[in-house]
Parts: C-alpha cells; sequence; structure tokens
DNA sequence: CCGGAGCATTGGAGCGCTCCAAATCGTGAC
DNA sequence: GTCACGATTTGGAGCGCTCCAATGCTCCGG
C-alpha cells in the first residue's frame, strides 16, 4: 500500500526514470511509443507524481497561494471562485488559506505559502501592514486584489471606488432625491474613495454632502441607520458605504417604521449575495469580483513569469444593479 | 538574494546541518548554548526551513487539507474557524481548497492534497461519491463534516438533525401552532433526519405533519412559501430545513402581505449568519459548527496517530436560537 | 587511571523528482 | 557502406531536509 514512485513506474515499463518524468511533465522530445507505455505503466500502477519532491527538484511549483482576508464576507467566495477558474485554464493550482481578519495570521499564512514553495502569493482584502508586505514582496511575486497600495513591487487589482461612489450617488439623484446622506466605512478598503465619489456627485448638482462615520459591519450600519431614522427629518436618500452595513441600516428603518422605498430610498455597495436576498432586495454597486481575481491571476502569472518589472495596477468600472430598495421620490 | 538553506545557517552557526535541523524541530536533545548559536544564525539569515523538503525527507508533513464544499454557503466559515483553531493549537497547518459544488473537483482538491503530502484531509459538506471516497480512505486519513456515512474507513462528524428537526418543531407547538408545515431540503445533507425529526414531535402531539419538498436554496425557499402564502387558510407556522431557503419563505410571505410574526411563525435551521441580521432576525437550529470543525480536528489527528483503527462517527446535540420570527399564537 | 554511561554532535544515506550532459539509435546523404 | 545529424533515451548529480548509526566528550565509580 505504499505510492509507486517515478522509479516503479520506470521499471514496470522497461524504461529510465528521466524518461518517465518527461512523459508526467508532458515533453514534446519523447516518442509515442514510449509516451503510451509510460502512461499505460503509470495507470497500472495508480501512479501520481508526489508534489513535495517535484517542488524540491524543480524551481517552478505551477501552484499559487490564496489567502483571503475573511471567510464570512461574502465578497470573498466570489474572487475566489474567479482565481480558481483562471488558475485552473493556466494550469496552476491553488491553496488557500485564511487570514481570519487578523494581519499577523495573514502573513504567516503567506510565509507558510512561501516555505511551501508557491511560485505566487494573492492576497484578497489584506490587512497586513504596508512594509510587511512589502518585505513579503521580496520573497514571492504577489498581487493584492481589493486595496489600493501604490506600491512598486505588488501589483494590485481594484474596482474603481470612486466611480462607484458618484455612481450610487447619482442614481438616487437621477431619482429626484436631493437630501442624500452617506454612511461611510470607516478605515475599510474602498472607503475614503467611495466617500469622495459621493461629495463630488453632491457637489456636481449643487447639492449639500453629509457623512456619517461608520464601519464595514451590520452593527455599526444598524447604529448610524437609527440616528438618522430618529432625526425629526429623516433624509430621502442613503447611500451605505457596503451591503453589510446597508442591512443594518434597513433593520434600523424598519424599526422606527419607516419604509423602504416609499419613505425613502437606500443603496449598499458590493452587490454580495445578501444584496440579491429577496426579502432584502437591495440596490447595490457591483464589483465584478469574478473577473477581479481573473485579472488578479494574470496579473500574477505575468510577473512570476518574469516578464514584467514595474507594479502594475488595475482598476475596474463598477455598475449599478438596481433592486427594490430604491424608487423614485 | 537566494534562500538561505540549512546548510547555510550551519556554516555561519559554525555547527552541523545535522544539528540545525535538531534546534528547528524543537528537540530538547540539543544544549542551550547550540540552541541559541542556531537560533541567532537563523534570525541573522532569515531562514525559513523549506517545507517541500521537510515534507520529501519526513513521513509527516504537519499539514491538513480543508475541503470546503462550498464557499458561498455561510455554513462553511464557520468549521473552517474551528478546524483552523484547532489545528494551529496541535501544532499543525491548514491547507484549504474549494470543491465548488463540484464532486469532481472535490475529489480534485483531495488528490491535490494527497499528492502534496498532507497528512490528513477533512470534507465539509462533502458531495463526492461515497465509493470514490472509500478509494480515497485508502490513501490518507479523511474525516468528514455535516454528512451521515456509515463507512469504515471514514470518520464523520455531524450535528443529530433528527433531533434538531424535533426541536424546531416542538418549539412551535410550545408555542401554541397546531398547522406547522415543514419545507424539507430534498436531498440536501440532513434534509431527511431533519424532516423525520418533524414528522416524529408532530405525532407525538397528535397533530398531522405536511412536508411541502424544496431544496437548500432561497428560490427554492420563496417558490414553496408562496404556495403556501396563496392558499386560502396559510398554516400558523412553517419550519423550513435550512436558513437559505427560510429566508426566500420570508420574503414570500412578506409579498403575500403576511406578517412574521404576528400572522404566522418561521423557524429555519443552521444558525447561519443570515439568521442573526437584525432584518431577518430568524430563529433557527444551531448547530455549532465552530465545535463540529474542532472535533473533526481530534478525530483526524487521532487517526493519524494511529491510534484508532475503526471509524467514529460524532453526532453532536443541536440547539435552538430564539429570534423574532417565532412567537406564541 | 580505566571503562563505561550518558549526552551532545556529526556525517552520510536517502526521500522522489528535475535537469543536464552524454550516450544511443536511426536515417538520409554521399 | 560510411558518416553526420537530429531525435530519443539514459545515468548521475543534486534540490533541502530528516533520520540513524557512529563519534566525541565529560563525568563518575571502582
Amino acid at each position: 500500500m505504499t505510492k509507486p514512485t517515478m522509479e516503479d513506474v520506470a521499471r514496470t515499463a522497461g524504461l529510465s526514470r528521466a524518461l518517465v518524468s518527461l512523459v508526467m511533465r508532458g515533453s514534446d522530445k519523447v516518442s509515442d511509443s514510449s509516451r503510451e507505455r509510460v502512461l499505460a505503466a503509470a495507470a497500472e500502477l495508480g501512479y501520481r507524481p508526489n508534489l513535495a519532491a517535484r517542488h524540491l527538484a524543480s524551481k517552478r511549483s505551477l501552484t499559487i497561494g490564496l489567502v483571503l482576508n475573511d471567510l464570512h464576507n461574502p465578497f470573498f467566495p466570489e474572487v475566489a471562485d474567479g482565481v480558481h477558474a483562471a488558475a485552473t485554464e493556466a494550469g496552476y493550482h491553488v491553496l488557500m488559506n485564511s487570514g481570519f481578519l487578523r494581519g499577523a495570521l495573514e502573513r504567516e499564512a503567506v510565509e507558510s505559502f512561501i516555505d511551501l514553495g508557491v511560485d505566487g502569493v494573492l492576497l484578497a482584502g489584506a490587512r497586513i501592514g504596508s512594509s510587511d508586505l512589502e518585505h513579503l514582496a521580496s520573497r514571492v511575486p504577489i498581487t493584492v486584489i481589493g486595496r489600493h497600495l501604490r506600491s512598486t513591487a505588488v501589483d494590485t487589482v481594484n474596482n474603481d471606488d470612486l466611480a462607484g461612489g458618484r455612481l450610487a450617488t447619482e442614481h438616487l439623484i437621477g431619482l429626484g432625491h436631493r437630501r442624500i446622506v452617506h454612511i461611510d466605512g470607516g478605515q475599510g478598503a474602498g472607503s475614503s474613495q467611495r466617500r469622495s465619489g459621493y461629495s463630488a456627485a453632491m457637489r456636481d448638482h449643487e447639492l449639500e454632502p453629509e457623512v456619517i462615520s461608520a464601519q464595514f459591519t451590520e452593527e455599526a450600519g444598524l447604529r448610524a441607520g437609527r440616528r438618522l431614522a430618529g432625526r425629526p427629518r429623516p433624509p430621502e436618500a442613503i447611500f451605505v458605504a457596503n451591503d453589510l452595513a446597508a442591512v443594518g441600516v434597513l433593520g434600523a428603518l424598519a424599526d422606527h417604521g419607516l419604509r423602504v422605498p416609499d419613505d425613502l430610498s437606500v443603496v449598499g455597495y458590493d452587490n454580495t449575495s445578501l444584496a440579491g436576498i429577496h426579502h432584502i432586495s437591495l440596490t447595490s454597486v457591483d464589483q465584478d469580483r469574478q473577473t477581479m481575481g481573473r485579472l488578479a491571476v494574470e496579473v500574477l502569472l505575468e510577473r512570476i513569469g518574469g516578464g514584467r518589472r514595474g507594479a502594475v495596477h488595475h482598476v475596474i468600472a463598477p455598475s449599478l444593479v438596481r433592486r427594490s430598495t430604491s424608487a423614485p421620490r
């Protein structure tokens, strides 16, 4: 029951170990007859190459590591889908790990991947400090998804949060709302850009921006929503910095007997699965996470390939998904 | 900029490679002075052991592979939390992969882990066929989470779905409801047991069970909910086989102008983050996923340790979390 | 002063695979 | 029939680490 090795395959095929290696790597300088014999022998023995040995002997592992900042956030699974699809197409394996929301664990995860010998690392929603990041990037190619960074050593893939903030705001303005408040995402990734987009759009239409500070959590949204709902004259519309917080806002509004979208409109950001739930049906700004994942893989493989030296910073355009929480005034 | 090896550390410490190896593995048969010199040299060079080489040379890799069936389902992240915590405590690394809802990919993921040389594999919500599973289990220790299996080669960790179904139903009966309908989860994991628990509880109280067939998706819940809401005399309470479907039901009820819990009560299953959302606040049966994850690691490590031969099937007790969707009649 | 006992330390033999230089085998051209 | 040359195939030298048998050393009892 001990695993067959390349040596075993070579022996039963009556050929050399080196030839088996060539076949396993899909080399074209092997005669058809030899290839067949090797494959037959491999199949017969149930042979599978030992990756540890392969990684050790070769420089490349054909594996990339994906570190997701937080499994609980529905933002990440879809990024992972895109990453997985693109990597598989390129013949790469993907290994995942979670940072469990802690920068230190994230760092540990990347270190592990390096120790394992992956060819590159993808960080989604990285929380890790940027100096740590630079240091890690000197040891392995890294691409960061969903965080704006002006690093020269790390590539990034993001959605255009500024444009997204503008998009949401202009949607509400277009519906005839004037008194539009923004509940922001504090230190969260992309939060400040979304806020800027909101403010810019408001000013373009000669409206007064008002920002309530919050975070990317349901709880924070709930609190901010309560404050707004408790006002004698609540706003006509609210643009919330992410879906999770927006759902908190919806809860607060419902508690106060305010009807959405009859009494006021709400728009979220991220278009997570939450927004799509029928019972919630939240209008939201979508960032095509699957595409972001794919793009990140492309960028990473480029760097792994060694073609590029300078950093690349991709920004993709967001789009608005209209649902039931926004309506004309 | 090439990575330092054990040899390098040995040289700068003025000691042998074997000694460095001992120190790196935390052996106690090393003098304090040598240990210090080695650690100092390692720190100076920024040395980290190459895992591929380590795996190759030793039998154990101190790594376990975790295959999550579906990243999008909020059930899994919490299992992953438990797994990660328990594994880390035991000194193991965790590598994750997703089956992306497809049995074939799941199988591929397990194979990759085997090729990589992990010590054991954890499958959460496995969709893979049981004959494939048996076969894989002959090559590496495997523990399955969230799927009832009467295998002798594979250990399992589950919640007691029968008791859970009973729990939900008795909660509703205790609130004074009589006409309680169950919307089931079709072929989903645990679905048939939950249904049995429901039926048994109903009969115990001399009530007539009624099951509507559905699935573990929001869409299926939505459809089933519509059917029930459209009846001239809707039921007094609904027990839905999982949270996602329950949220669909809530949507359907709202569409029909039925108020929850005033007009009827709804109970879900899994107590996912969805249920906790203020705006939803769904009463739900909780399976302690974190504990399941931890338990699965323990069971797996036991088998890896080689102590046990026969399979173990753990079942943990579910509990009810009361929220706002269930109320007295 | 000698012979272990008990420890710390070391060299060497792999783990299974890749990669390279060298060997082998045909085959067509002359 | 011989030779050169491209296509195949092969043995060997590692990749960085673990593990084991063997080597030194120090210390203590006799």
